[in-house]
DNA sequence: AGCCGCTGGTGAACCGGTAAAGCTCCGATT
DNA sequence: AATCGGAGCTTTACCGGTTCACCAGCGGCT
């Protein structure tokens, strides 16, 4: 019937319902102030004109907006590989829409660019908060969007996140605990393919990772960093088992990297877990679908999302209740590790 | 300075540079209608004052908005897990960066949430346009959708996506392609591993096959329906690998299932590709990863996804240029396929 | 009878932009 | 000298809601 026809607003329902256009909105709000015979006759006419509120007009007036804004900045083709992500935005999704809110995404080349959007997107008043991922050392987001006043949670640990409310994971206990383990596997020497240098995690699982080898006495290790992606991951591993003095197990920061280092592997004669033990982050399905499977560090991404999301809820409500610290990722044993040759 | 202070608006900055709201419109929106140096004089005030014009009251009273929704009804945990949505969102992303332009993103459980999704945003003037995905026979949001005016771009098959302009892989070809692959190796029992049979693409993936299973003169094949997530595949390639009349090559209808797949037969004691060969879909860095890497029917999901983007502009603007068909998915054979035993 | 207070509304102002009509110079045309 | 036209702004009316001040009834109380 309505075709492309003009659009219905409010005063349409006001009419047809023989009241004024504040009416509906009281309504429509579940506002006191009308009758429940009125409300009636008002919900019955929007249904007849298929009429829902405008969101724009209603943020304009009531200066309340139902969008979040979340910017990645990462290379596409990374972001489409790795599980982590979907997995943390649909955990994300989760807890938005039990709101009716959605999440305005936005994939970024850079930090600049990020916060030229932010500022568009705060100051164009189209959202009402923000999730910050990816925190670096001294990360240029800090300053320039506290500048903002822009309510924002940020995913990373409370040191590099400035004054965001931080919702974050142990990584430091989280890779001690993954050495001790190999440790107690009886490894003398376990590597670690990092994540990029400038992440602000890397950092911290970096200086975890030697403080912990330093502690139990093992041999000094080799950390290389990389750019969390297959390709580097595959050649790290290569360079890290063609050393004399390779390692017999090797800690990677994500599942895609492992999975790619389980490959090389295999490839380059060793069998794991029998000559190598492999340990992934970030344990997604991935860990669970290669053979053998692989042994990871693990915690509920989904929830880390979800998480977020209710804490950015907080504070966009203008309750503070500061970081929030979800679980530890935790060892899950499964195939690809197995105590050190010859141990 | 500014703390969470009252905004600034138009107003400040036209105060600011001596002239009225609407000259400070015209400029930011390089209409002509202002002098160079009174267009200089808004920006360097808009500048100082941190201003960028509110989206929302900017859409309120043109009718334009720069955001596009995307609704994905599929399982939280299997969209973590495949590839394929966060490389096509990718794609998507960046053709709408160009536009400055983002992605309302949205998970809902079922159609009936979708369509009322649609609505939600459409008739609150959230969104300039939508893209629909995972189209069913006779899918009920066609109908529903097409009453409510809402430019859309539908990815699927012209014959499901009804009167929206349509972005499509042509999938009956590269079923074919693959079928006569491996056929051309000697394998004279073919499987398949299917999507979720009320998918629409998965309907017609499933027929091509058949028919060219039978045009070829191979033996009547078996294909099993799944959800599309690990778990389902790596059961279905169980039960094909137990049957009597074992396959000796499986195609999959995504990466994941395929991956599981290679995972069941190894843990069977089948070696790919010498006993059985195995063929994926949608090709991503997944099948790059494994031992042994695994052929599959490959296609740019970036691409795709920027293709689709670019309809959606056409038809926001009016402009229809029908549906378009993008590259069919093309076979790259790796480690995973080799000549039938005994062929 | 007069006044109060409550319920169920109404009307107008406002949110921050855009768009179109109107007004003012100023140089060129007739 | 009078007219025209266009560049460069200003004015004003929206867009579609929300919010708030105000008001009409009406029953109850003194």
């Amino acid at each position: 019937m309505s075709g492309t026809g003009e659009r219905v607003t409010i005063k349409d329902v006001a009419a047809r319902a023989g009241v004024s256009k504040g009416a509906v909105s009281l309504a429509f709000n579940h506002k006191p102030g009308v009758s429940e015979a009125t409300r009636e006759r008002i919900f019955a006419a929007a249904r007849e004109l298929g009429w829902a509120p405008s969101a724009t007009a209603r943020s304009l007036s009531s200066k309340r907006v139902d969008i979040v804004g979340l910017a990645l900045c990462r290379p596409a083709r990374l972001l489409g590989l790795e599980p982590f992500y979907m997995d943390f935005i649909s955990g994300i999704e989760g807890v938005l829409a039990e709101r009716s809110c959605s999440l305005l995404l936005r994939l970024v080349r850079d930090l600049d660019e990020e916060i030229a959007l932010h500022q568009e997107w705060w100051r164009g008043r189209m959202i009402a908060g923000a999730i910050l991922v990816d925190f670096r050392e001294d990360d240029p987001r800090v300053p320039a969007l506290r500048r903002l006043g822009m309510p924002a949670v940020a995913v990373g640990h409370p040191r590099l996140t400035g004054p965001f409310p931080a919702v974050w994971t142990d990584d430091a206990s989280a890779v001690a605990e993954a050495v001790r383990y190999l440790a107690a596997l009886g490894h003398r020497r376990v590597a670690r393919v990092g994540g990029p240098a400038d992440l602000g995690h890397s950092a911290i699982r970096t200086r975890a990772f030697a403080d912990t080898v330093r502690e139990l006495g093992l041999e000094e290790a080799r950390q290389i960093a990389t750019g969390f992606d297959e390709k580097e991951g595959a050649r790290a591993t290569r360079t890290l088992l063609l050393a004399a003095d390779r390692p017999t197990a090797i800690v990677y920061d994500n599942d895609i990297m492992a999975v790619a280092g389980a490959g090389v592997a295999a490839e380059m004669g060793f069998t794991v877990p029998d000559d190598l033990s492999l340990l992934a982050w970030d344990d997604s399905q991935l860990c669970r679908i290669t053979h053998p499977t692989l042994s990871a560090m693990s915690h509920d991404v989904h929830h880390f999302g979800a998480e977020v999301a209710r804490v950015l809820f907080d504070v966009v409500n203008g309750v503070d209740t500061g970081g929030h610290q979800v679980p530890t990722p935790s060892l899950t044993p499964r195939g690809s590790t197995a105590p050190a040759p010859g141990a």
